[in-house]
RNA sequence: AGGACUAUAGCUCAGUUGGUUAGAGCGCUACCUUGACAUGGUAGAGGUCGGCAGUUCGAAUCUGCCUAGUCCUACCA
């Protein structure tokens, strides 16, 4: 074995095998468990999101697998409707086409090639984490199948009158020319203004006020509203507005909705261009107003001197000619929210068009109630108030979008514009009795990317097909996910499965915190914080990063900010930390917290974790390759360490598998790290080797430590398997054939997970070496404050050893003279006087080192008194609760019981330090 | 406006139902090339647990208020 970790020489090849091998695949006995996989984007690449969140699903597969039960990840991509189109588009951009040059056809057509070729990107760097799902059931959101239960759902949903088409205001993206949902959506607070307007009244005795933030809506304003009480406008209640720049009249009317107290009190009313001015305009039956094209340019409803112009050119030119014929009041800055397409970052318009809708009202209730009943539980469980309150509001959903690019929408028009939905064309004929000679044409529309992926719980099990996957994997039993997509997705998914399989779709919902960068700043591509998985497992030259990261900038002037930024950060670029340490620190930042400041310094600490693990087996392997470990038999006589080493681990296999049921991976890697490096390595090994290279042990206790090393060893290679994969296997593979394990042939991912075995506990042992441990310390402590060499060997007095000292000196002397180097270890007479000494105290035990040549009176006295201070400070604390008569009175008997304890022992310490004090004093 | 969350060592974070001497890793200081490992070893320094008040015999932990920050939802023209 080489004297490091390296972690390039073994994943892929390894990962090949187990592939190849069919390892992912259900085992198709056990208990069933299922994790879906929330599909990425077939076009994307792998982010430290998706690494964060693959760990985790790997590592809870993993674990179920090795615990024998039936397990699936089902696994697949997301066609991602706007994002996708918009990369290819990009690329015909460039060649100076647009999608229209190609036309539908050979355009969607380009974008499958695009997807044959990238498509496997992120696939590939899956493989690269580790992870485990069954790639021979990938699936593909536009796959036949899953195409075939979109068409399945959409007809059925449109038969029981839960879809339907209707011209309402939705969210218009006016770069894309699609609608889009109020979830793709961002409202950021912008700086803008707001103009005041005078409009006179039609019979020209006065005129009102109003304020907008969107001065050329005033070209389709039908109405202006006040509110009915209030008294400054009754009089003007149904009388009529000239509207400026136009010659419409239009009504003043009364309406609850407006805020008296706001602004004038007076709300002009755009019903085709905002949403609360629409359900104004269907309350009083306004007219509905459209002035914008659909790439958000001014139509031929407007005045002749706006049209074609696009909607902020119209801005400027409008309040130019209202401020010309004092219409303009005044102009304010005035901070808004303004609404932006979260793909392309357009300001989004609210725009009239014909779309087609999911009625939700009657899906959400019973997915609703699915999560209040407890059938589905959040993990943590307050994101439970987050779903309900979006649930409890939820809006019908608009599905159509105007791309080329998704699942078309299965409705067909006659020439009369009638609407026919059926699974294809020939079924709407026949099922409306519609002859040949009726012309038809379908919908051109596709459905939102989010309605396919609503169905991913059981389209990618074969629904509408009766299947056996149907039957075992729904539910699946946890959804791994980060909050920013329980509406998008998870929300939806409940809804869908409940109402097509009548199950729930997930036991569990594992909502993860969001991967920020070192100063809790979001990861984006335009600050340049952006850190790629597959880096931290290569490494990176940091030319290349640099090049990386200002590449294909939005803002080509953030690239030089952002080269600063990285060169100043990793002036020798990424080192390369392997799979393994990247998924141990995943694993160790997931704890209950939301956000997750993604720190490079504890990857650099679980690489050398992992090479700890590695040089520990190099020792272990050393010990055992060429020697007897019982594995064929023969005597075993364990050693002290050994029980212990071996009670230590049974408490490990207890804290891991507690915390691993708990989706608390921090605490399972902690546990892992903690028993690895202070236990295993810094004791175990170290007490092993005295039995080992000492001739005068018996071969029995030899094999009962090579016994132990080795079978422990094994052991916690198993245990963190999950976690850590690669390393985990590469060791197994040579340390396996020495240990009791039988059937050797496999990969380590496919055998038993350790269990916990109350049998193998050791109270006794566990306090004996515990005792050992803290004579040793003690001693380190002198040698360390004292500056005493760690190579000179010592000579040590005992003093109050009491009979139970005795007897675990007698069964440890050996290791404590090798471990803490001593030269003599002389006990006491009870009636003889010691020299003045250095001393550590082990209960009433002294361990006391003459201090005679080796150490200064001063220093010995000052670190005494450090340590009588020390327990001093917690002494006041503890006695004066002891003297305290509510506590006295109150407190439970044990805790009262432990506190005197805590004190009689402290008492005990303090006076012979005292004592110690006192004799050193005096020489 | 409503809701959720966060505040613990220089940094990144643990701390289970109130009872510990408040922990870990990184960083820092001193010493050590000892035979698994310098991606290492040994010893050590470092915290009035954001602030104030309350409940309690006892609060990092429970309650209220305040401060700072983050996020979500809905938004007034």
């Amino acid at each position: 074995m080489d004297k490091t970790f390296n972690p390039q020489d073994i994943e892929q090849q390894c990962y090949a095998e187990w592939e190849q091998n069919g390892y992912f695949a259900p085992s198709g006995s056990g208990d069933p468990y299922c994790i879906l996989l929330p599909p990425p984007n077939v076009t994307g690449s792998l982010h430290m999101g998706h690494a964060f969140q693959h760990t985790i699903m790997d590592a809870l597969i993993r674990h179920r697998r090795m615990k024998g039960d039936n397990t699936l990840w089902q696994c697949g991509t997301d066609h991602a409707g706007i994002a996708t189109q918009m990369v290819v588009e990009r690329q015909l951009n460039a060649k100076g086409l647009t999608r229209h040059d190609l036309g539908r056809e050979d355009f969607v057509k380009k974008i499958w090639e695009w997807k044959e070729e990238s498509g496997g990107n992120i696939t590939q760097q899956m493989r690269r984490l580790g992870t485990s799902p069954d790639w021979t059931r990938e699936a593909f959101t536009m796959d036949e199948d899953l195409s075939y239960a979109v068409q399945e759902v959409f007809v059925k949903l449109h038969e029981e009158g839960l879809i339907y088409r209707g011209k309402r205001l939705v969210n218009w993206d006016p770069v894309l020319h699609t609608a889009v949902s109020d979830l793709e959506v961002l409202n950021e607070e912008e700086n803008g203004h707001m103009w005041h307007l005078r409009y006179p009244l039609a019979d020209g005795s006065g005129e009102l006020i109003v304020a907008t933030t969107r001065p050329e809506t005033m070209l389709g304003d039908s109405a202006v509203a006040v509110h009915p009480d209030d008294e400054r406008y009754q009089a003007l209640i149904g009388k009529a507005i000239k509207l400026p720049l136009t010659d419409r009249l239009i009504p003043i009317i009364a309406d609850d909705y407006v805020d008296p107290e706001f602004g004038t009190g007076c709300v002009k009313i755009t019903p085709a261009h905002d949403f609360n001015d629409y359900d104004m305009g269907k309350r009083h039956d306004l007219p509905m107003i459209n002035i914008l094209t659909s790439d958000a340019k001014i139509n031929d409803n407007a005045p002749a001197a706006y049209q074609g112009l696009d909607r902020f050119d119209c801005r400027k030119q409008l309040v130019a000619d209202l401020d010309a014929q004092g219409i303009l009041v005044k102009v304010e800055d005035h901070k808004l929210k303004v609404p932006r397409g979260d793909r392309t970052g357009a300001v989004i318009e609210p725009y009239l068009t014909d779309q087609w809708y999911v009625a939700v009202d009657s899906l959400a209730k019973p997915a609703i109630e699915a999560v209040e009943s407890g059938e589905i539980k959040f993990v943590p469980e307050n994101w439970n108030k987050t779903y309900y309150q979006w649930m409890h509001n939820i809006q019908d959903w608009c599905i159509s979008r105007q791309l080329w690019w998704g699942h078309r929408i299965p409705a067909w028009y006659d020439e009369a514009g009638a609407v026919y939905v059926g699974r294809d064309e020939a079924e709407v004929r026949e099922k409306h009795n519609l002859g040949a000679d009726v012309l038809l044409r379908q919908d051109e529309d596709v459905l939102d990317t989010w309605f396919s992926s609503a169905l991913w719980p059981f389209a990618t099990m074969g629904w509408p097909k009766d299947t056996p996957e149907l039957a075992t994997f729904v539910p699946s039993s946890v959804l791994v996910t980060g909050f920013d997509i329980i509406f998008f997705w998870v929300a939806r998914m409940i809804m869908m499965t409940k109402k097509f399989t009548g199950q729930i779709p997930f036991k569990e919902i594992y909502i993860t915190g969001l991967i920020r960068d070192e100063n809790g700043d979001k990861m984006s591509k335009s600050k340049g914080n952006v850190l790629d998985p597959i880096d931290l497992i290569d490494g990176i030259e940091l030319e290349t990063l640099v090049a990386k990261r200002t590449s294909g900038m939005m803002n080509p002037q953030d690239a030089a900010k952002i080269e600063k930024r990285t060169r100043k950060q990793f002036p020798e670029g990424i080192n390369a930390y392997g799979t393994d340490a990247l998924r141990f620190t995943f694993a160790a930042m997931a704890s209950t917290s939301r956000d997750i400041n993604f720190d490079m310094g504890r990857v650099e600490g679980y690489r050398n974790f992992c090479n700890k693990l590695w040089n520990a087996s190099r020792f272990v392997l050393m010990n055992t390759e060429e020697f007897d470990t019982g594995r064929a038999g023969g005597e075993l006589s364990l050693s002290l360490a050994d029980e212990w080493i071996i009670d230590r681990f049974q408490s490990t296999i207890a804290d891991v598998e507690a915390a691993i049921a708990d989706y608390r991976f921090d605490l399972a890697a902690q546990a892992i790290y903690e028993f690895t490096w202070n236990q295993f390595c810094d004791w175990y090994l170290e007490l092993s080797k005295p039995i080992l290279q000492d001739e005068n042990t018996s071969e029995a206790q030899k094999r009962g430590t090579r016994h132990t090393l080795i079978n422990t060893l094994e052991q916690l290679l198993r245990l963190a398997h999950p976690i850590m994969p690669y390393i985990t296997e590469q060791i197994w593979q040579r340390v396996a054939p020495l240990s009791d394990v039988q059937d050797t042939s496999q990969s380590i991912m496919v055998q038993a997970f350790v269990e916990y075995d109350e049998a193998k506990r050791n109270s006794k042992a566990a306090g004996d070496i515990e005792w050992l441990k803290q004579c040793i310390m003690g001693i380190r402590n002198i040698r360390g404050e004292m500056d005493i060499s760690p190579n000179k060997p010592l000579s040590v007095l005992l003093k109050n050893a009491g009979a139970e000292d005795e007897r675990r000196l007698a069964a440890t002397q050996n290791v404590l003279t090798k471990l803490a180097k001593l030269e003599t270890l002389t006990p006491l007479a009870t009636d003889e006087q010691a020299p003045a000494c250095a001393t550590a105290l082990v209960g009433e035990m002294e361990l006391m080192i003459p201090m005679a040549g080796l150490i200064d009176k001063d220093a010995e006295l000052a670190r005494i008194n450090k340590a009588i201070e020390k327990i001093e400070k917690d002494m006041a604390r503890t006695s004066g609760k002891l003297s305290n008569e509510n506590f006295v009175s109150k407190a439970p008997e044990a805790v009262i019981a432990k506190e005197q304890a805590k004190l009689d022992d402290m008492t005990m310490q303090i006076a012979k330090l005292n004592e110690q004090k006192e004799t050193i004093a005096a020489l």
